[in-house]
DNA sequence: GAGTGGTCTAGACCACATC
DNA sequence: ATGTGGTCTAGACCACTCG
């Protein structure tokens, strides 16, 4: 007979739990954007565990951008609303190299069916109703961004055009602050397409001209896709960058 | 009279420095790529601190995948030459999700005077020379990259293109086996272009298609470029993927 | 000065790989 | 059985912020 048998519930650390704990506490609101959480003795005392091992489930937090640690003062809670994580997601820079500014222009904001492509990446049941936005962001006055935004109505109820024409500033922390949704991580796919009428007119380009496509789908806690937004970008005097490690 | 001053060395922990000089052996070859470094006891008493010391400094130079953590093993140097390492830097995938597999066919390799944008970015004297690789990538029969890539020829001295042709893997394992020269990390600049006849031919697609342009440098350890490569992507049937965090 | 996160240590013990 | 990395603890002390 053999001994091997396949490891049922394998070994988990005890900082893992707590992480696990932290996280739920996070999910369900305990702490909000831009908080402070409890200190690390406060959790050590509460988990009954030592402040090192609050510590290194507080570290891969902070690393998943999730907390943000300031010596001194706290753990807090990540948000979108602090001035250098207006645009944490945002990959579009200027060729020239200085910091890209884009002034929002929203065009319509009206509840539809999900379609297809739609309900499956939000996870929807077919046929549940989206909100879909369209706007034009512009830069130096120029048009560079036009956008599609897919938002599962049950979650945004209420959301309408002269909300987001009143907003001063980016959508995620507007999210944040009206309809308690952190968006925590995204994910994106890039093509090259060529512009038909309808975006060459919004972008002042010529029809057929070369456009980056980028479809994001966008993550609140739990890894629950909340957001998508099918972008085309205009990359004649700008370009997305990243960063490969 | 003020007292303020300004930090002229501010405080740095002791693990910082051990991460300089594990740092600095990696950059001197002391250990090579896929080599397993001291054991984290042996570090310690090399050092002269405690383990919990190096063990942080290890952290943080596996969480930037310079090492690589294997338990019960040691900790390894980060290799381009382990199956799961071949294809870090590729974000290029079909649009069906399957795994792409990149078939090489070499056009050229040449030695040429450093173009000024080629010089500015490998940080190179005016006039050094360099070699232009022109290379075709294919998938499933079809051509799918058309990339023409620069390296300081005083680095890959002798490096030809039967060379290129005999090697079966990509090329950062080349780059490591042959010239000891390992890519720790890379920053990419993407735009939409339209194909010109050149590309056109390359690619099999008519001339004004929209192509994905991907700028690369690759940098090796101490921040030090070695690498450029202007790529030309068809997305026709498969896209750029990348994770916002 | 009090409270927070950050560093460092020493030691015990666990999980994993290998011989 | 041994050696490696991984976890957990308890305690001391440092650096930073704020009242």
């Amino acid at each position: 007979m053999s001994n091997i048998a396949l490891p049922v519930a394998s070994f988990s650390p005890l900082y893992q739990q707590i992480k696990s704990m932290i996280l739920a506490s996070l999910q369900a609101s305990e702490w909000l954007p831009g908080e402070a959480i409890p200190s690390e003795i406060e959790l050590a005392t509460r988990y009954a565990v030592s402040q090192g091992t609050v510590r290194k489930a507080i570290d891969e937090l902070a690393a998943e951008n999730l907390l943000v640690r300031r010596q001194g003062k706290g753990t807090f809670v990540a948000t979108h609303q602090e001035d250098d994580w207006q645009y944490r997601f945002l990959r579009l820079e200027p060729d020239s190299g200085e910091k890209i500014h884009l002034k929002n222009q929203f065009l319509s904001c009206k509840s539809i069916d999900a379609s297809d492509f739609v309900a499956r990446l939000l996870k929807l049941k077919q046929g549940e109703s989206v909100l879909q936005i369209d706007r034009i962001q512009t830069f130096a006055g120029k048009p560079v961004v036009f956008e599609e935004i897919w938002l599962p109505e049950s979650r945004f109820a209420g959301l309408n055009l002269e909300a987001l024409n009143i907003w001063p500033g980016p959508m995620y922390a507007f999210y944040e602050s009206q309809y308690a949704t952190h968006m925590v991580r995204a994910e994106e796919k890039i093509k090259a397409i060529a512009a038909d009428s309808i975006l060459g007119s919004h972008l002042h380009v010529a029809q057929g001209a070369p456009l980056l496509s980028v479809e994001r789908v966008a993550f609140t806690y739990g890894n629950k896709p909340v957001e998508i937004r099918y972008a085309r970008y205009d990359t004649i005097d700008q370009h997305y960058v990243n960063k490969l490690n």
